[in-house]
DNA sequence: CTGAAAGCGCTTACAG
DNA sequence: CTGAAAGCGCTTACAG
């Protein structure tokens, strides 16, 4: 027993106007007058009449939707970045569109279908290691609605960015470590290809080079930014036959995992090695010790990514719209470091 | 210079052919014979046509969608369930849109809209803890959407839903305790309102008392799921005068800082005390000990869930149509249970 | 197998 | 301030 679905023509009959009167009262109701409007609006109340965005958004050739492409939906790191696009975005009356590239098989085809057929207005890449030709293609989309990244960012590719302070970060990070008194200090990185990496991994480079401090080609011991990815740096850390006394590595699931896999080798940290991470999960703190770390407020990062998108939605080809934001980090200082020995 | 958009018509226009006939040889290519589908084909692939969904949805009456309701996006455990939605969602040209309750501010009028104003034509809900009245406008919300609870479920409400083995894995915690030779076993839950603590809880209590096992009341200790509930759940135990010598965590976040907490007070686990959760999140095996564990697949409760409720998206009104699906948990046994001493 | 035409439920110039 | 009417881009009975 599906009722009819209500129209605005249902509405327009009980209160007594035209469609376009009631349209104008949902849409716009300062330039309907205050008896029409109370007319209206009762009327709607009285039919429990909702509005079909379908309709609305194929007339006004939108979708009110914003699409956000996740390297990984699994990936707990994002989950505070989305809620802070899914909280900006609602409050404007958009809804969140959710894709993992790890999904679309059909290598971008997918994606640009959610672009291009009218799914989406505008689209939020988290992943910096989309392929080349997706990326292009994304650029060179017929309809080109506004795309934009965050956190990572797409070398050669002039997208507007939201990222954080990658290298001021790891500068913070091997500057704590030095002032603690460590001479010799390792990198983990992330995955090879990805910008964050080699963002961190030439900051760290140049900061050690500062400090005039030695650099041995296996103390920046490659990572993928996953707990695994720590258990496997710290198996090559306890073979080193010269031991770095301290350890950054470039995300806080690769200094979980390496922390852990130390533990179960009998070495603890940071009494036999200190340890930092990057990011600021909400684990990092429960951790065993709790974990020195470079902080990115991802609800921020969320945030404002979607406020700068909404501004490209809304006021396409403004000259003004800000190209990017770099958003601060902070040294948090807690129980994985300490001086040497 | 947005090019104009190009629309079934233009297709049309190159194949030689009406409108009807393109749409058809897109939607139901048997239909329309061989020379007919290679020009229309042909036509699609040089003006580089793409079909627009919202006019497809208001057509049709679809919006090609789903909705899920997370109770907070920032919960990694809910990670895994999102992407299963989404793995079969998008194998079925559905989008997966996302909403978190945390974020609906008005009470679940919100909610409701994104079913009664067309934007996705069925719900997920993964929070047991809606509002009563929320739950009473989706149970009658006039377009009668299908909604569908996983993990949780909402007592009194009668949606369809999936959920794991919540007794069995309970009752398989204690047995393992028990048969390491635990007598004296405490269980810390969560949230007092939520149906999952309620099962687990009396679930519980119903193996102590087969096992004929002490139960005071203190050893039932009041959680909420989170690392900080399972250090407060911690604090409690530590303040007992006689301890039990294993804890059965309703969450491996419950359980995970409970054994941060007691390290910080120089108590090992397990040689001081066993500890086990609930769940198998990516951590639990990384956690130091690694953890002990109910172990429930969230990527296939996420695929169920979303099978189920394309099902009855597909044939509203399918009599055949299961309603609930209970999906298998298993024991996993890593470090941190040990017979007692 | 194919086409002409109506219509999904809105919004918005255009008149008045 | 308000209404009549066109049209957003599709799909689908209805004829043929």
């Amino acid at each position: 027993m599906a009722l009819k679905t209500l129209t605005l023509q249902d509405v327009a009959r009980v209160a007594g106007v035209s469609t376009a009167t009631v349209s104008r009262t949902l849409s716009d109701p300062n330039v309907v007058s205050e008896s029409t409007r109370r007319k209206v609006s009762d009327a709607v109340k009285s039919t429990g009449y909702r509005i079909n965005r379908t309709a609305r958004n194929l007339r006004t050739q939108r979708a009110h939707s914003v699409l956000v492409l996740l390297p990984d939906l699994a990936n707990p790191f994002f989950s505070n970045i989305l809620e802070g696009i899914s909280s900006h975005l609602s409050s404007q009356g958009y809804s969140m569109l959710i894709a993992s590239t790890k999904q679309v098989h059909d290598s971008g085809e997918r994606l640009i279908d959610y672009l291009d057929d009218a799914r989406a207005d505008g689209m939020i890449v988290l992943d910096g290691g989309l392929a080349p030709d997706v990326v292009e293609m994304l650029a060179n989309a017929p309809q080109s609605k506004p795309v934009l990244t965050a956190c990572e960012w797409i070398d050669g590719a002039s997208f507007p960015s939201v990222r954080c302070e990658n290298r001021h970060g790891t500068r913070a990070a091997v500057n704590h470590l030095y002032d603690l008194g460590h001479r010799k200090i390792a990198h983990v990185t992330g995955p090879a290809d990805n910008v964050l990496t080699q963002t961190r991994k030439a900051a760290f480079a140049d900061e050690i080079a500062e400090l005039r401090l030695d650099l041995p080609p296996d103390w920046i011991i490659p990572g993928d930014f996953s707990l695994i990815g720590g258990c496997d740096a710290a198996r090559a850390w306890i073979g080193m036959k010269d031991r770095p006394t301290a350890v950054f590595c470039a995300s806080d699931q690769l200094a979980l995992g390496f922390i852990a896999e130390l533990s179960r080798h009998g070495i603890s940290v940071p009494r036999h090695v200190s340890v930092m991470g990057f990011d600021d999960i909400d684990l990092a703190e429960q951790f065993i010790p709790p974990l020195t770390t470079i902080r990115q407020d991802r609800l921020i990062i969320g945030e404002t990514a979607a406020k700068m998108l909404m501004s490209r939605i809304l006021n396409p080809g403004d000259p003004q719209a800000e190209n990017s934001a770099v958003l601060p980090v902070s040294l948090v200082i807690r129980d994985s470091t300490a001086p040497p020995q």
